[in-house]
RNA sequence: GGGCGAUUAGCUCAGCGGAAGAGCACCUGCCUUACAAGCAGGUGGUCGCAGGUUCGAACCCUGCAUCGCCCA
């Protein structure tokens, strides 16, 4: 028994054509066609699968599979990213169950137990990202830990060393307590934080009457202050400026200085400035030439500035200091205020700014050729409006610190002399000093995860080395992502690749939304509303999830998910299934002939095929432009509506009375729909195509996949504009009927006469067999009195009594309401000389046709109106 | 504080100068030989507010309001 005989059920096939699909090596490149190339942003390899990555693999699989059936050789490059801190975190925490921690285990082993881990769970995700059908090229897949993938970023870092490009200075960074390392500015999240502004109280020195009283956030950093900052401009601090004053508890003097950052309006109007903990601080103790004192362990702690407070961790010593304060009457006010607080994006515990030797890249100079690439059109945001985005953060740029204090990851290649100064920046470790012949060591940090990943568009494809993939490949066509990494990583790889490359590393950036629940609220474990991909495909079909999230992926939006929504698409699954059940049936096993008829004869098939000539130009065109949502529709809207509703609806007699024109379309049909479906829904079209591969493939074995994708106006699809025109004006008799039989309470399938008339008859006699097949009626020439409707091209009448005719009338009445209120609109329109003169000469035309066939249709409603009237 | 975006049917959104559309939801009929996971019919909108440009505005411009996101 095949398949298709049995209920459409995913989990039934799904599995078995992924497998054969990798087998059969179709998801490589052929070498042949015109070069197309995605990278997949590389999930972490600790990481599991989330409905974004779902998001984000659908939308590139279906270009892939897309381009694919165009034509297009296609290479779609899979990947796994080390991810440095968050992989660090999880083998630390695993360790940490068995009661061992890092520096127990030592660097080297430490590192052995990482790629431990590696071997065991790298590959989950892997496993997980096949069941959503991704059709990528896994013959060339990376880690970005391989040697070749080290290889490419000790040779960009030495080569930007040496440009001067990368450079090691002692700066303000920002700093996980909790991870204890350095992290770059776009590590740190910020969030509003709900807190307390504190007002204290500063005594002059020598002058215990007199003090200045500075507003702050963060008590416990007094002990770093190195002075008290006013604005020069503020009379109320006017006598204290270049007096001393003493920081409470350690009655360190500090001087009390003027300096035009401060804002009057913010708090008292006076500031303590603490350079060690504050950026802005920091750049006014630089012009004031002021000491920065730290009073911060690593790890969070109170170091040994604080005098009594030492080992205290940061909050409990704001707490005491606070209620000291209190005490000692230094505390003069304390009001709740909003201020936003950085948070480590790996861990969420709160950063601290802190100063520290650390390896930046100069980024200023590849920000603005960056951005200069995409003003002259070299890579293209889609949507547009990134590119703003782009523009503003690229031109407000800092230098970017590269070094974690962490172990898991690309270790600096810098090596440092023990007996000199000698630092030597390489690739290859070197054997001795150039200097002075001392041994060297290498540097103890390792590089931020994003700088491997900065590489990924050309280290993928064998660079450094010259390979004929990076030939080929380079630039890729396209990268697809959340407008999350922007920055963290489309940003870093346009600097990256065009430092190295010469060119962009891809044409067009397209950025996807982010998916919430339906309340617009973002997915968390937290609130436990995460839709898990791997859950709703087994419950629903991969194809299923697939269609919806392309479906709602409208430019610009995000997108609002639930369960409800995939159910729905699988009911559109299920529609199809269930249609091809027919088809196949219908065509009972004959094969469709090789010579296929150049024109079609029967008005049905010329309808349908130019309806499915307008789709397939509709989904190319917008998946061309990444028009997911509006492609989804039109593929929707046509087998739905179009093929399922009416065609194959009139298919089931038609087949009877022309069957070679409705075999032969039926069959084509079917081809289009599976071949044009296929990049959205993989699976089910690909198990259907085989289950019908005698009658669709002539006896052939192909792959649905492997398949051409249908190209409108070939001959086959065309636009057949009399027949189109004649059917819309069949179905529009239909409707008509229909809806005249629902008001007259006559059941949908109890046959009834109807009368029809039109200037043109010969288009409704010619298919009065689908009028009455749709619509359940006989289609008489007897003069029948009743309820009638009139619609844009015919009217139709159907034989009533006198109550029912008046019911129907009702909404006759209705009809001619709105008419004459459009042809009022018309005619202010056409009266209008401002109209006639300036607007253009096709749209007077057609309002002109319009008012005539409203005049000539008010005219016969209101002949029916009064003969209703007289009844 | 700076920037970006949104505001259209009950909900989610198309439309982005020629006059209001879809899906879902809802209501009413139907167990109809592919599908009740279905079919047919139907209800529903001064397009956030106020000005302006135009013969004509949901669409362009200017303010305002509300919401969301990013950056400081």
């Amino acid at each position: 028994m095949s398949e298709l005989d049995k209920p459409y059920n995913p989990s039934n096939f799904e599995t078995n054509w992924y497998k054969l699909w990798e087998e059969q090596g179709l998801f490589e490149p052929t070498e042949t066609g015109e070069p197309f190339c995605m990278v997949l942003p590389p999930p972490n390899v600790t990481g599991v699968l989330h409905i974004g990555h779902a998001l984000n693999q659908t939308l590139q699989d279906i270009i892939a599979r897309y381009k694919r059936m165009k034509g297009y050789d296609v290479l779609w490059v899979p990947g796994t990213d080390h991810a440095g801190i968050a992989t660090q975190n999880v083998v630390e925490k695993e360790l940490a169950k068995k009661g061992i921690s890092r520096f127990d285990l030592g660097r080297e082993k430490f590192i052995d137990e990482v790629w431990k881990w590696r071997a065991e769970y790298g590959d989950r995700i892997v496993d997980q990202i096949k069941h959503l059908g991704s059709s990528l090229s896994w013959k060339h897949q990376r880690f970005t830990m391989d040697d070749d993938m080290s290889m490419a970023v000790k040779t960009v870092f030495v080569s930007l060393y040496n440009k001067g490009l990368i450079y090691k200075g002692n700066r303000m960074i920002n700093w996980c307590p909790r991870c204890l390392t350095a992290l770059s500015d776009l590590e740190v999240e910020h969030t509003d934080k709900s807190g307390f502004l504190w007002y204290i109280k500063y005594c002059l020195k020598n002058d215990n009457s007199k003090s200045i009283i500075v507003a702050t956030t963060r008590p416990e950093t007094l002990f770093g202050d190195t002075a008290v900052a006013v604005n020069p401009t503020d009379d109320r601090y006017k006598e204290f400026i270049g007096k001393t004053v003493l920081v409470p508890f350690v009655n360190r003097e500090i001087p009390v200085i003027a300096d035009d950052y401060v804002d009057p309006e913010f708090g008292t109007g006076a500031l303590k400035i603490t350079p060690a903990h504050s950026p802005n601080d920091f750049e006014i103790g630089k012009r004031f030439n002021l000491p920065v004192i730290s009073v911060f362990t690593d790890d969070g702690k109170m170091n040994n500035q604080a005098s009594k407070f030492e080992g205290l961790d940061r909050y409990s010593c704001r707490e005491l200091v606070v209620k000291e304060l209190k005490e000692a009457a230094l505390l003069t006010g304390e009001e709740q205020y909003m201020h936003s607080i950085g948070h480590c994006y790996r861990c969420k515990t709160e950063t601290e700014p802190k100063i520290s030797e650390q390896w930046f890249v100069k980024t200023k100079e590849m920000a603005k050729t960056a951005k200069q690439a995409i003003i002259e059109g070299e890579a293209r945001f889609v949507p547009a409006q990134w590119e703003k985005t782009f523009y503003e953060w690229m031109d407000n740029i800092y230098d970017w610190c590269i070094s974690r204090q962490i172990w898991w990851g690309h270790r600096i290649p810098a090596y440092y002399c023990d007996d000199c100064t000698k630092v030597v920046v390489a690739a290859e470790p070197p054997e001795k000093c150039p200097i002075c012949g001392g041994n060297m060591h290498q540097d103890e940090d390792v590089l931020d995860t994003w700088f491997s990943s900065a590489l990924w568009p050309f280290s993928t494809l064998g660079w450094p080395t010259d390979t004929k993939l990076l030939e080929r490949f380079y630039p890729n066509s396209v990268v697809v992502t959340g407008f999350d990494i922007i920055f963290f990583w489309v940003a870093r790889m346009m600097m990256m690749g065009i430092t190295f490359m010469n060119k962009v590393p891809f044409r067009n950036i397209y950025i996807h939304a982010l998916i919430r629940d339906k309340h617009k609220q973002k997915m968390s474990k937290s609130k436990g509303n995460v839709i898990d991909p791997l859950v709703v495909i087994s419950k629903y079909g991969a194809d299923s999830v697939r269609f919806t999230l392309a479906a709602l992926s409208i430019q610009g939006r995000d997108i609002l998910l639930s369960e409800e929504r995939i159910e729905g698409f699988r009911r559109f699954a299920n529609k199809i299934w269930n249609a091809f059940k027919l088809i196949k049936k219908l065509l009972d096993g004959r094969i469709v002939p090789d010579i296929m008829p150049q024109h079609s004869t029967t008005t049905a098939s010329c309808w349908i095929i130019t309806e499915a000539n307008q789709t397939v130009e509709q989904i190319s065109y917008n998946l061309d432009r990444y028009h997911f949502h509006e492609a989804a529709d039109a593929i929707y809207g046509f087998i739905w509506h179009k093929f399922c509703d009416v065609y194959l609806e009139i298919a089931k007699k038609e087949i009877k009375r022309h069957p070679n024109e409705t075999i032969f379309t039926l069959a084509g049909i079917a081809g289009v729909v599976l071949k044009s479906l296929h990049p959205f829904m993989p699976f089910v079209t690909e198990e259907i195509w085989s289950s019908m591969r005698e009658i669709l493939q002539n006896g052939q074995t192909t792959y649905l996949m492997k398949t051409r994708f249908p190209k409108s106006g070939n001959g086959f699809l065309a636009d057949y504009k009399d027949e189109h025109k004649n059917m819309e004006s069949v179905l529009d008799a239909v409707k008509l009927i229909r809806s005249l039989k629902s008001d007259l309470d006559i059941s949908t399938r109890e046959i009834v006469d109807v009368k029809l008339i039109s200037s043109d008859n010969s288009v409704f006699y010619k298919c009065r067999q689908y009028i009455e097949q749709l619509a359940f009626v006989r289609i008489v020439d007897d003069n029948l009195t009743g309820a009638h409707r009139i619609g844009d091209s015919v009217e139709i009448i159907i034989e009533a009594t006198g109550k029912e005719k008046k019911k129907a009338a009702l909404k006759i009445d209705k009809e001619a309401e709105k008419l004459r209120n459009r042809i009022v609109q018309l005619e202010k329109r056409l009266n209008n000389s401002g109209f006639l003169e300036h607007a253009e000469h096709s749209v007077v035309i057609d309002i002109k046709i319009e008012h005539k066939h409203d005049l000539e249709q008010i005219r016969q409603l209101e002949k029916k109106i009064l003969e209703i009237d007289k009844l």
